[in-house]
DNA sequence: CATGAATGAGAATTCATTCAT
DNA sequence: TATGAATGAATTCTCATTCAT
């Protein structure tokens, strides 16, 4: 373990980092201006991270790793439900909220922005994010159906049904509007409800309730 | 009309720059790779155009235009059916097609790249784009609601589902992963098929025959 | 004689050279925009001028023929005078409007700006303007001296004296505030007659009434 | 107090900017050899004045601060004086020298030559030079009045009669035919006498003895 | 002679990165 | 490690001037 007040910067660095790429861009992002924030010298930056390149790199990559622990526990709850209607409404729920709260959009965003200048980092989110959450939600609906609780013939397929069923709507507005793009709590309710109501709908087993 | 050797060198700009801007982004387009390509000289494309941003936003506005012209097409069959089945089958597989092919996906990640440094484009584009479009299929819906043909309650919700419930996979794919993304004919029909399943289960007015 | 349409073309070029030279200075003045005003082609210009240095120092030095030619006349009835002073007078009137009204200020501040880059025609300007005038000026002056009329030594300093009591102050304040400066009849008027006044004190033969 | 180095660099650009600014005007002036002749760095130059058009603004309005100072001390005696005659002699001498030695006249010229881009620079300079040195010497000239050593109606149209009577030649001269001109320190002598004289002649009271 | 485009070079300004203190 | 400056290359945009039609 590094001593203590080097981490310190280290976190500091990151942290402003990740707040002036997130506001400016890669491009737009001036080393001076993360020292400035980070409270740091541009030499401290350089040493610990050797370009702005790799800085940028290491924050993303760095945030990926938080991702699927956050979706992992949301999702280990309905592997075990027996009331998978309430444990789906309840798990579209956090994922709505999960997705338009805190920066994980603007992250999103910001990685699609680069993929072109960096590739790798656009391939690696896809495969720690969705990708991931995908494979974790498939294992679960096969094992729901196993059960007998759902019907899913092709997991993975219904794990994107679902995903994107109830977060693509908020997910695609601020993609292209922004951070002026702000959702109520009871739209993002009604977003989640009436994916989980679709989801439900298609692949609730046979000869059980109708919807609505 | 104007000169038709003026109104050429307009379109070789126009061609180049797009290609450009969506091999490198805005930044990493240079003019001069512009003016080369076009194989015309800088100052043409500044006495036409003004600057780098004008031009930017000028091929993206452009394309912008012609946009809903397909998709009204696809749609416009829809509203006269009577197999509502197959008709949405077959404008899913338009849906899909449209998307994946040609250079929409590529011009629609570049102005989600781009939305930071040109907000209003970001906003013009989601507006005369996806908001468009689901402003028709949910006119649409309400009129085969009427005809007893669906049972939609909210039409713009579930025009979202329907088109999110086709293109999300593919689309989200390529933001993250770029160009080296291929999908095959059967990848993308199936998405549009398993999609419009879904959709179906949940819209098909009650009392009819279940899924699969 | 050259053609009436090539001279009529040549002409124009050079009005609009001036006015777009006395608008925007030399390196301010761009040839198209001249071009453009002059109703003419930019290979005409070039034609006939050769450049755009040529195309300024051609009509500064254009300007120049016609600057004497109207002073002369003023100064020339002072020569032939009796009433030297209500001559006086009226020259000094004569040059105060001369020089502030119509182009020959901005024309004057022009030269001045450019002279670093066009040595000889500050020089040139120079010497066809302030000492040409000054010339003629202390030839009339020492005339009147041998007429007994005026009691000057030194008729060079003299003139340079009655020059620029008269028009100094207007003179002065539009080279450094420029075209938004405008002076009132009633104020011209009183530089004239105060500066009129100053020199006769000095230069009136001995003897005769004091000032005021 | 700032950092002695820094301090001094931006010493040494000023005053580099103030050589290739005189002598190139402010289009010629290249950023590049302000840089190399303050030998420093174009960023220390942007970090510290932002744009040349800036640091042109500087450079000048930094010169006019210290104009007064020099210019009260000479007014300051002649405020004081028992003896005008002379003191206005050694007043007038010194207008003259500080005039037409050092920087001044450069400075007034380049200002004249850029009143067109800096519309408030000519004006400051205006204001600050001729205007400020005018006002004190009318306020000057009003207290001779009052004292009877001089007979002034008009402070500021004296004032204005001073000093261009003592300083107009020699001025207008390097106006236009700049920095290849040179006075002898006899020739300049010989104008403010002359000037003197004749002021004198003008506002000397009545009744005291005759010019000559 | 007018129009429009091409050339070809220049200039301000900006940065990532490195060096010195 | 923080500060300030230096380096050195890029890049947009601008023009005078020339060419072609």
């Amino acid at each position: 373990m590094e001593s203590s007040a080097a981490e310190q910067a280290r976190q500091r660095i990151m942290e402003a980092a990740m707040e002036v790429f997130l506001r400016d861009g890669y491009v737009g992002a001036k080393t001076d201006e993360i020292a400035a924030v980070a409270g740091s010298s541009k030499q401290t930056i350089y040493k610990r991270f050797g370009s702005k390149d790799k800085l940028f790199e290491h924050i993303v990559l760095d945030r990926l790793e938080g991702i699927d622990k956050i979706f992992r526990e949301a999702i280990g709850e309905l592997a075990a439900t027996d009331d998978v209607e309430s444990t789906l409404r309840d798990v579209a729920h956090r994922f709505v909220y999960l997705l338009t709260r805190s920066a994980q959009l603007r992250v999103r965003r910001l990685v699609i922005a680069e993929a072109g200048r960096f590739p790798h980092l656009g391939r690696a989110y896809f495969d720690a994010g969705p990708e991931r959450v995908h494979a974790m939600l498939a294992s679960c609906f096969a094992q729901l159906t196993d059960r007998g609780l759902l019907q899913v013939d092709d997991p993975d397929l219904a794990a994107n049904h679902f995903t994107w069923l109830v977060v693509s709507i908020p997910v695609n507005k601020v993609m292209f509007c922004g951070d002026d793009t702000e959702f109520s709590a009871a739209e993002l309710d009604k977003y989640a409800d009436a994916g989980v109501e679709v989801f439900l709908a298609a692949y609730r087993p046979q000869g059980r309730r109708a919807r609505r």
